[in-house]
DNA sequence: TTAACTGCCTGTAGCTGCTACAGGGTCAAG
DNA sequence: CTTGACCCTGTAGCAGCTACAGGCAGTTAA
C-alpha cells in the first residue's frame, strides 16, 4: 500500500508517517518505479506499535528501545518494566503538578465574579499584588514561609 | 540593577529576562554606557508578573494579553475573566486525559511483573497485540466499540 | 489536447518556552 | 597580566509533530 493508505489505516498524518521514517523509528519501505513508497502489513503494524506507544505517552526515544527488544525476544524483560515504570511515575508526577495548577486558577478565579472594570479586577489585582511580592490568593501557602 | 540580579531577585534565567524582551513581554530597559541593561523595580515587578502567570501554566499570548489590560484600568474585565476560565478549562482537560494515562499505563503494568524473557513479557505482549488490532488491556474501552 | 485534481516526492521552516552554546567585551581583584 | 565573574549578540537546539514551497505522477473531465 502507499503512504496515504498506511496513514489513513493507522489514523495518523502522512507527515508523521515520513517524520517516524526520518527518525529511524519506522522501518524504510521499498520504491516503486516512481519514487513512492511501498509499504507492506508488517509497517502497518510497526507504525501501530509507535501509534499506541504515544497515545500512552510515551517518548520517541522510548519507543525506540521497545523497538530494539522487539528484535530481541531472549533478552530479560526487566528493562520493559522499568521504563513502564518510570513512565507512570513521570505521568503521575504531571497529574499532580495540574491538579494543583487547576486549584491554585480557581482561587485566583474566585477573586473576581462581577463584571468590572479592569482596575479593579480581582483576577487583575491578585497577578499585580502577587507581582509586588505581597502574597496572593492563588499560592496561599508561600504567606506561611 | 543588571541582569544578573533581576534575574536571582524573580528566580528565573537571565537568558529567560532577555528572551521576554525579545518577545515584548519585558520593557526594554535603559542601557549603561558600556551597553549593560539597568533595570528599575517596575521592570522587576513586570518580570514577577509575568512570571507568577507562568507558574499558573498561563502561555506567553495571554500573559502578553494580559499585560495590555494592564496599561488599561477603565476597560470592561470581562475578558479577563474569560481569559482565565479558559485556562482553567484548558487545565482540566489535560488533567483528565493524564488520569486517564495513568489508569491505562497502569493496565498495561499489570499484564507483567515477573521478570521473564521479552519475548514472553506480557507488557510487551499487549503492546505488540495492540498494534495487530486485537484490543488491549491498556484502551479496554475500545475492544466494545 | 489540455486542464484540473489528487496524491506523492524532497527539503525546510514553524510551533512553545525556554536553554545552551559560540565568540566576544568589561571590569575588579590578586 | 591574568583570572574570574559578569555582560553582550546571535544562533541553534529540545519534542513531536505540522505546514508549507516547489515539483513530479497518474487519472479523469471538458
Amino acid at each position: 500500500m502507499r503512504i496515504g493508505e498506511l496513514a489513513k489505516l493507522s489514523n495518523c498524518d502522512v507527515e508523521t508517517v515520513r517524520f517516524y521514517e526520518r527518525e529511524g523509528l519506522l522501518d524504510r519501505p521499498a520504491r516503486e518505479a516512481n519514487g513512492y513508497r511501498q509499504y507492506s502489513d508488517e509497517h502497518l503494524t510497526q507504525l501501530n506499535f509507535i501509534r499506541h506507544c504515544r497515545s500512552l505517552g510515551i517518548g520517541l526515544t522510548e519507543v525506540r528501545i521497545l523497538r530494539r527488544f522487539q528484535s530481541t525476544p531472549d533478552l530479560a524483560c526487566d528493562e520493559i518494566n522499568q521504563l513502564i515504570d518510570k513512565q507512570i511515575a513521570r505521568i503521575h508526577e504531571q497529574t499532580e503538578s495540574l491538579r494543583q495548577l487547576e486549584r491554585q486558577l480557581h482561587a485566583l478565579r474566585d477573586t473576581c465574579h462581577a463584571n468590572q472594570k479592569t482596575g479593579e479586577c480581582g483576577i487583575m489585582r491578585t497577578l499585580e499584588q502577587a507581582a509586588e511580592g505581597e502574597g496572593c490568593a492563588c499560592h496561599p501557602e508561600e504567606k506561611t514561609r
